[in-house]
DNA sequence: GTTGACATTGACGTTGCGTCAACCTCTACC
DNA sequence: GGTAGAGGTTGACGCAACGTCAATGTCAAC
């Protein structure tokens, strides 16, 4: 027996196109081809392609399913390697799910400016535990009615000073210069300034005390650490506080 | 402030090439651009490229996240759809998980022919209540030492033989023929004489009786009735086979 | 002036086909 | 034998979101 490819399509549930593309690629390549240039099925064919659409509905790939049907793999071993991948794909989605909920929620209780504005490098009442720690349990609300209280460009200009701060210890970092060199610590000058800027809610200057605990936040928090180039910057501007508080401060 | 192409990206932790793209389908043009084609951007586009990534870790598509950027849709709103998205994701892996795991379990258990091959239109044995009902409690592991018994050649002789008759019913009832008429009569004789061929597990020939339950089983199971083009089809082989139940058994 | 880093605009590759487009071929009917 | 209609063929584009060359211009620094 023999199908044209219309045919054999119809009787595996799928379409001609699929087929050429199958032929396309060696998958399942016609058993007959008329002078005509036409493709012509038998029922070899028909079994290889139900065989084929089964492992395709697992989702498993083309190539995966060429190696199976050339027998470079048996099934069992190729479905496995393929249910890791599921899992793997299933544990993504799931933090996925979970990231957006909780984006959700803190939208919905108005706290979208400190997750999604906030907190990149600017935000130092984020810091929970510490900030409580430091300045008191309720530092964190409050560092949320203060930000609130500005309008927006006054927070877009401060993260703008922020971003700026940041690249030029990059530059300085990236041409070689120590953190304790005197460009460096005049960068370092600009940051305090920057830092006081928060004092109404921090309840005062920075001091030397407080700058260091500032460095060592930014190394410890690879949050912080990503504003200033991860970990080795985040050291080179710790190394850059702790010169700057015990000559400055 | 102002930053080049590079220097934003690295900021950000993106890549130049994800910028040009965003400049290309207009998410995030460059704050300006010099005569010499360099692409600028200032604080203002920082923020928003900061805000657009944020919601590309979450999963949205790039045109959600224009929508979102241009006003048109709140960020909530968004997000709650994407949720959607993500729940019928999830489903469909769960899904896709317990039918591998059911295949890997099949195959080690040795049953994959009857996962695999047997079932699709020719193996009557797997349709467990109905077959225990009619031919006895053991039937259904009587028919798979049977099918195993034969060879990889008589296997696929009977399940091209099947699809050749399916083929034929199919071609009759395109033809606008009825299933009365004389040709497919024929085709119904056919058939009858390869369901007598698994007389070894249904102990016994076709009889009337038989033909008639083996009718109402292709319309009543979905699972047999795609093998004859579905529901219409597996109709039109049911009133096919009462009427030669009825006159030729 | 040269070098090296960085910029530009194409354009292809990825995954598995869907969907035209332009053009033959077979079957059936008059 | 002509014609219509169904069905066949080979391209080639499209999709999502960029990664990755390739060929070439530009800038900063020595």
């Amino acid at each position: 027996m023999e199908w044209s490819i219309v045919e054999i399509a119809r009787l595996a549930g799928t379409t001609s196109r699929t087929l050429r593309h199958y032929g396309d690629v060696g998958l399942l390549v016609p058993s007959r081809v008329g002078k005509n240039g036409y493709r012509y099925y038998d029922e070899q064919a028909l079994v290889r392609l139900q065989r084929i659409l089964l492992l395709r509905e697992l989702g498993l790939g083309i190539p995966a399913i060429v190696e199976v049907m050339d027998g470079q793999r048996d099934s069992a071993h190729a479905l496995a390697i393929h249910l890791e991948w599921l899992a793997k794909e299933k544990e993504r989605l799931d933090r996925q799910i979970a990231s957006v909920e909780l984006t959700i929620r803190n939208l919905e209780g108005g706290k979208q400016l400190m997750a999604e504005q906030m907190f990149d490098g600017f935000d130092h009442t984020r810091y929970r535990d510490e900030v409580e720690e430091t300045w008191g349990a309720d530092a964190y609300r409050k560092g949320e009615r203060w930000w609130k209280s500005k309008s927006k460009e006054e927070q877009r200009a401060y993260r703008a000073q922020h971003a700026e701060i940041a690249a030029d210890y990059q530059k300085a970092r990236d041409a070689g210069e120590s953190a304790e060199s005197v460009s460096v610590q005049a960068i370092v000058a600009r940051h305090v300034d920057w830092l006081n800027l928060t004092a109404e809610i921090t309840g005062g200057a920075i001091t030397a005390q407080r700058l260091r605990g500032y460095g060592d936040m930014y190394v410890g928090d690879p949050r912080f650490a990503k504003n200033y180039g991860g970990l080795d910057g985040a050291e080179f501007v710790r190394d850059a506080f702790t010169h700057y508080a015990t000559n400055n401060l």
